[in-house]
DNA sequence: TCTAACCTTGACGTTGAGGTAAAACATCGC
DNA sequence: GCGATGTTTTACCTCAACGTCAAGGTTAGA
C-alpha cells in the first residue's frame, strides 16, 4: 500500500483521501478525476512530498455533483465549469465578508452571481417543463398499453374457449 | 432550383419535402438528417427517381423532437433511438390492430413495450427529482444573494454619508 | 532494503456527434 | 441542351470526454 489513507498523515489538513480512493468512492477513473483537475472543474488537490495528490471530502461532494449535472441532466463539462466557477465566486464573496475592499466592486461581482444563478434557474425550468410534457405522454401511452393488454386477454381466452369447445367436439 | 420541393410530384404520398427545406425548417444541417438517417433514428425516407430523399411534416416533427430530447434533456442518440424505436412499435401495434395474427405473440411485444416505457418513466421521474433539488438549492442561493445585496446597499449608503459629512467639516 | 501496490506525467487511441470538402449526378428554367 | 442550384455518396477532420498503455517515481511494510 502506498499510504495509510484514511487520517494520520500531514496534519489536521481535512480528509485526506488519494486519488484511487477517491475514484473508487465516487466511481469515476483516476483518469477522469486528472481530466477534470485538467480542465478545471476540480480545484488542484493539495499533494503529498511525493507528488500524490491528496482529496477531501468536499471534492467528493463535488465530484458527484458533476456527475449528476452530466449524467443525470446532460450539461456539457464547459457548463457545469461555468456553475462550478459561480460557486466559487459565492464562496469567495461569502469569504471576504468582511466590509473592507470596494464595495461598488462587490457589487458588480454579486450581480455577475446573481445573473448567472438566474440564467441556470431558468434552464433548469425549461428542462423541468419538458420533462414533465413527456413524462405525462408516457403515461397516457401506458394507459393505452395496459388497454390494450385487457384486450388481448380477453381476446386470446375468447379463442382459448373456442379452442376447448372444438376439441371436445 | 432542383425541385419545386412543394406538392406537385410523385403523386399524393405526403407533403413531400427535400433535404434542404427540411435543413432550413428544422435548423439542423443535410448532414445531419442524414446522419440521423444511417444511424436508425429516421426511418429511411423515399427518394425521387433520381435518388433524392422525400420526407414528410412527420419526419420533421421526429427531428423537432430528437433536438429537444438532445439538447434540452442530453439524451444521448442511442437513448433517442431506443425510445424512437419504442414508438415505432406503438405504431404497429397500433396499425396492427386486427385480431388476426399471432395473439401470445402480440401480448410479448406489448410487454416488451410497456417494459422500455416504464423505463423511460422512471429515468425522467429521476431526472425531474434531481432538476427540482437544484433548482431549490438555486433559489436559495438566490435568497442569500439578494440578502447580501441589501446589505451592500446600506453599508455603501452609511460610507457615503460619511464621506459627505467628512467632506463637509 | 526490497518489493508490491499505488501514484506520476505523457502520449496516443476511441467513441459520439457531427463538420467539411470533393466529385459526380439530378432538376428546373430558359 | 445548358447553366445554376440542389443532392448524393465517399472520405477525411474535429471536438469533447474520456480510455489505455508505457515508463518511471513513491510509500508501507515484511
Amino acid at each position: 500500500m502506498a499510504q495509510k489513507r484514511t487520517s494520520t498523515a500531514v496534519g489536521p489538513e481535512e480528509s485526506c483521501l488519494q486519488i484511487g480512493e477517491v475514484a473508487e468512492r465516487t466511481g469515476v477513473t483516476q483518469r477522469t478525476l486528472r481530466f477534470y483537475e485538467e480542465k478545471g472543474l476540480l480545484k488542484l488537490p493539495i499533494r503529498l512530498e511525493g507528488g500524490f495528490r491528496l482529496y477531501s471530502e468536499v471534492d467528493i461532494q463535488r465530484v458527484e455533483q458533476i456527475k449528476r449535472l452530466q449524467k443525470l441532466l446532460g450539461f456539457t463539462l464547459a457548463e457545469i465549469k461555468e456553475m462550478v466557477d459561480a460557486e466559487e465566486v459565492k464562496l469567495q464573496l461569502q469569504a471576504e465578508y468582511r466590509p473592507d475592499a470596494a464595495i461598488s466592486q462587490k457589487k458588480t461581482q454579486l450581480l455577475r452571481a446573481i445573473e448567472v444563478t438566474e440564467r441556470q434557474h431558468g434552464l433548469i425550468r425549461q428542462k423541468v417543463d419538458a420533462l414533465r410534457e413527456m413524462q405525462s405522454k408516457l403515461e397516457e401511452r401506458l394507459d393505452t398499453f395496459h388497454g390494450w393488454q385487457v384486450h388481448l386477454e380477453e381476446a386470446q381466452a375468447k379463442a382459448d374457449g373456442k379452442a376447448k369447445t372444438k376439441a371436445k367436439a
